[in-house]
DNA sequence: CGACATTTTGAGTCAGCTCAATCAGTGTGG
DNA sequence: CCACACTGATTGAGCTGACTCAAAATGTCG
């Protein structure tokens, strides 16, 4: 509801390496912002649109996705309450890909303009959006790894070690439980898999005790096991050098 | 041999989108350059390495990549002259990859340092750098649907479309045919499979007359038919509007 | 010519796929 | 409260693209 407070964890996370002075701080808290409500599913912006706005996830869960000619979609990547996904529209009219919310959600829109005045007053701002960038890329990095590299019961867990640790970076999980509002569908077009598949290794693991799901939450039953099997190393998140680590037992 | 020269494709690169004033221009042509000549297959930086300075591809192809546990490789990107693979580590200076030659290369190290002064002092400077960033997520974006979506031929042909594109993007090919330094275990590397599938479905596109290898050089024979196997659009590679696209006969 | 890297081929196996039901949970209208 | 519709999860039964192992063939280069 609050733009105000939907700004301010915009601000945390640009702050999560290196802290503005409170000018540019409070320029940020500035920035105009228009509110969306959005059903889930539904398209935010669509590959080879051309765009003079970004948009500031508030509530919800967005993802940037790709169809391939027989249909079949890849989730490139998803992205929490304080995410601009589309920061890169700044540089980059073009959208080579679609931005959709899997959640309900809100959407705060945010012109190209204000956006560039800032940054092109403070390099300080500049640098903690192009690192956010930077740490996307490190993340479709290690998604890359995990899709061709690694079997589908590891990047299982993978996508799970990363989405509680993102959860808990934002305050919005322990640890060890936390919302997870997505299909098997979704898991599976993320991780580059068919559902069925996705069903039967997920049950494995689920089997293994590692974790729990219930009513669109996730457990983890066994963080050191579950990191084990998904070989989850969490450096390449690049969160804070004192971040609250998860830890197990 | 030329640091001049070396800059002035850095430079060229940069300019792509938008271009520079000639102070901002002058200011790049003069950032410090230490060369360094390597054999292939040497790594320049490895993964967990904090560094203090990043380096420009002057002379051959250097990839990007990430070991998992069972030994296999991830090649990431492949880079060519011009390109400053670890630029990211200006703002992110732990590695979380390796970076390598593949080939015999000449690399220019440069001072975060340089780089980051000129970044600061000027906002088309560093809108330039953070672009090709931008641009590089894209080409993961990219691998990623092709990685997780599409089939080996597919991936292949996708593969030599991107390479000889941004080859002749950088003048380094006619469009038609260009080097191709790659053996078939390091495509297969980039592409997330093995050799002998690699080998099996590459002899396939051979034989449907739509590529030739020969001695390490890659000819085209059927651009149209290269790109509807990949489904090659090259809009990800975000080059110059009026950059010369490859045509078909 | 030898030594070594790379490519090619064959044979057998398996992870992951597709197709096709079935089952469970959640609404919705009557 | 029940019947129906719909979405998502689960299971079973093949099928096949891609993998591994192993060996042979072909380059490449000092």
């Amino acid at each position: 509801m609050d733009k105000q407070h939907y700004l301010e964890r915009l601000v945390l996370k640009l702050e999560t390496h290196v802290p503005l002075p409170s000018a540019e701080r409070e320029q940020l808290l500035e920035l105009p912002l228009t509110l969306k409500r959005l059903e889930a599913n539904h398209d935010i912006v669509r590959e080879g649109e051309l765009t003079k706005q970004c948009c500031l996830v508030a509530e919800g869960l967005v993802c940037r996705y790709k169809i391939v000619g027989d249909g079949a979609r890849q989730i490139l990547s998803l992205h929490l309450p304080g995410d601009i996904p589309d920061i890169h529209s700044l540089l980059i009219e073009r959208m080579d890909h679609s931005l959709g919310t899997l959640t309900p959600a809100v959407v705060g829109l945010i012109p190209h303009e204000a956006v560039r005045t800032l940054t092109r007053a403070s390099y300080r701002i500049s640098e903690a959006f192009w690192r956010e960038t930077l740490i996307e890329a490190a993340i479709y990095r290690e998604w890359m790894v995990g899709i061709g590299r690694r079997a589908a019961p590891s990047r299982i867990a993978h996508l799970f070690c990363e989405f509680i640790t993102k959860m808990t970076a934002i305050g919005l999980s322990d640890g060890v439980t936390c919302d997870l509002p997505l299909t098997q569908l979704e898991i599976a077009d993320a991780l580059g898999l068919s559902t069925v598949h996705m069903n039967k290794k997920l049950r494995e693991i689920r089997e293994a005790k590692l974790i729990r799901i219930r009513a669109n939450r996730l457990t983890v039953l066994d963080w050191k096991g579950l990191c084990s099997l998904a070989e989850f190393d969490p450096d390449y998140l690049h969160l804070q050098p004192g971040a609250a680590k998860i830890e197990s037992d």
